[in-house]
DNA sequence: CCCCAGGGGTACC
DNA sequence: GGTACCCATGGG
């Protein structure tokens, strides 16, 4: 169902491409295309006006972006971090996917990524018009054969994706319970799976379960917490929503 | 603790 | 058209 609103404080552009995502193209005339679920988007900013097809939940265009940045810490360099990307957005994705991309995002960069969640989900996913296909359920990735999987480009990101497949299918891993759990104990039990580790781990806690503190550091954070801060800093410091302020410093430290 | 596999795109020469 | 480089995890 096509929308035209008014949007404050969100910036389409940083939401999708600071890499919390894989599904978006921009295309050349500037509306953003990508799969959702069941579902493909088309979604258009100019100014203050968000228009198309789009998903607020997913956009998280809900939530008060000022109440979020007042409860940064007041340093100077994560308030610059702040004002340059203005408007970026937590998007809520869902976690299968979620977990499944950032399993396979290991040791790649984003092109990789996208590269590899494209091959997923056409050779596994279902069709939503000539180009766009779903991205597939664990079902089928657990009934996937090693060889298939090695097609994808997965090297050897396969074997995890699978185990974490099974996991799930069989009922062993309930992602959504993990949005109810304990931040630490809902890491823990990602952690468990093989092929995640502390960073994708915050990935998925923060990008589909709502975990707001958890704190993905990747190469880029790590850049930027030891390029902006005099001591060593921790999550912690960035208060109940560090999450956010990383995707902040993150973005803010790939676009220098 | 340190060291290294791993692999496809990208950037540089 | 080589070649170094990127990069999270696991395993030695």
């Amino acid at each position: 169902m096509p929308k035209r609103i008014n949007v404050t404080d969100f910036n389409l552009a940083a939401t999708l491409e600071c890499g919390q995502a894989f599904r978006w193209s921009r295309q050349p005339d500037g509306w953003y295309e990508g799969v959702v679920g069941q579902k493909l988007h088309r979604v258009r900013q100019t100014g203050d006006i968000l228009e198309g097809d789009f998903d607020s939940h997913y956009l998280a265009l809900n939530v008060s972006l000022p109440a979020i940045t007042a409860t940064f810490p007041k340093d100077a360099p994560l308030r610059r971090a702040v004002k340059k990307h203005w408007g970026l957005r937590l998007t809520r994705q869902e976690p299968w996917e979620t977990l499944a991309s950032f399993i396979a995002s290991s040791t790649k960069q984003i092109v990789q990524i996208r590269q590899i969640v494209e091959h997923l989900a056409r050779r596994f996913g279902e069709p939503l018009n000539a180009t766009h296909f779903s991205f597939p359920s664990p079902d089928v990735i657990a009934r996937a054969s090693h060889e298939e999987l090695l097609a994808c480009k997965l090297g050897f990101r396969a074997k995890y994706i699978q185990a974490a497949a099974r996991q799930v299918a069989d009922g062993k891993l309930n992602l959504a319970a993990l949005r109810k759990m304990e931040y630490e104990r809902a890491l823990e039990e990602l952690m468990a799976l093989p092929g995640v580790g502390e960073k994708i781990g915050n990935c998925v806690l923060l990008f589909s379960c709502g975990h707001e503190n958890a704190f993905p550091i990747d190469v880029w954070v790590r850049r930027a917490l030891e390029r902006l801060y005099r001591h060593p800093v921790e999550p912690s410091y960035f208060g109940r929503y560090a999450g956010w302020a990383g995707q902040y410093l993150f973005h803010n430290e790939r676009n220098q």
